[in-house]
DNA sequence: TTAAAATAGTTATCAATGGTAACTAATATA
DNA sequence: TATATTAGTTACCATTGATAACTATTTTAA
């Protein structure tokens, strides 16, 4: 809890450089890691309500990182990663995972993954 | 990082009912268990700037939650929780143990201190 | 088959928190 | 004693998040 202000501060001061803010940062993870999606799936990814991953996406669209590709269905707006979007991920990426890096230290593998379990769980409960 | 988004809006739906959001409960929450403190130490204890925790303070003060104590450092401004303060914190806790239990279920208390020590962990290196 | 319900996304507006810069007053340090 | 640091304040700005209301499309129920 207490954890995340200053978790998003250093994140966001590394973003800045980039002129990028978390939000925007967390759908380029995800258009990266698991391919096109819809705005929808964003939303519940992050946790938020729609209206405001429409922002960010017109937000990413204008930087032009992202891009809208046809989908079957009329309502959706399947969103992909731009080639110009990849290249700023991955350049940011390398300073993003020495911080992660960082705060990592001293804790193992296996305590990494029980973490995350114990995170799938209370995710799971909420 | 997800996480907290779901838990901040669960945890604000709660103190909705009480006219109060998820800073101003933190502060509630320091004071009531650690006793009479400083802005400052508010401060590096939510992981903000004073300006912000400032803000909160005064809120909480109008609410007639918190009071200023005497400190011998006169640039001190020494918060304590009031008797109000400390019923509306009790009152209000026990829905939010209520959560709490809900999405730790499954979760041994091992576990759980396993992970502290984990954020712990993460929190001097950051 | 058709109407109602649900879903995807949008727009507008508001609330809250968070930050920075600049400042004053008090305390600590050189 | 003068300078540097610290505690707190004020003002302002940025961002994200939410809700309400809406349109268009798809799904479901009658």
């Amino acid at each position: 809890m207490m954890l995340y202000r200053p978790f998003e501060n250093r994140l966001n001061s590394l973003l800045t450089k980039h002129q990028l803010q978390r939000a925007q940062w967390t759908i380029l993870y995800y258009l990266y890691h698991f391919g096109p999606t819809t705005l929808v799936e964003i939303a519940a990814y992050q946790g938020v309500e729609k209206p405001t991953v429409t922002r960010t996406i017109n937000q990413l669209e204008e930087y032009g990182y992202v891009e809208k590709i046809p989908s079957m269905d009329k309502r959706e707006k399947k969103m992909k990663i731009t080639n110009e979007g990849e290249r700023i991920y991955k350049k940011i990426r390398i300073p993003i995972d020495q911080f992660e890096m960082e705060i990592l230290e001293g804790i193992t593998p296996e305590e990494q993954e029980e973490c995350i379990r114990i995170f799938d769980s209370i995710k799971s409960n909420l």
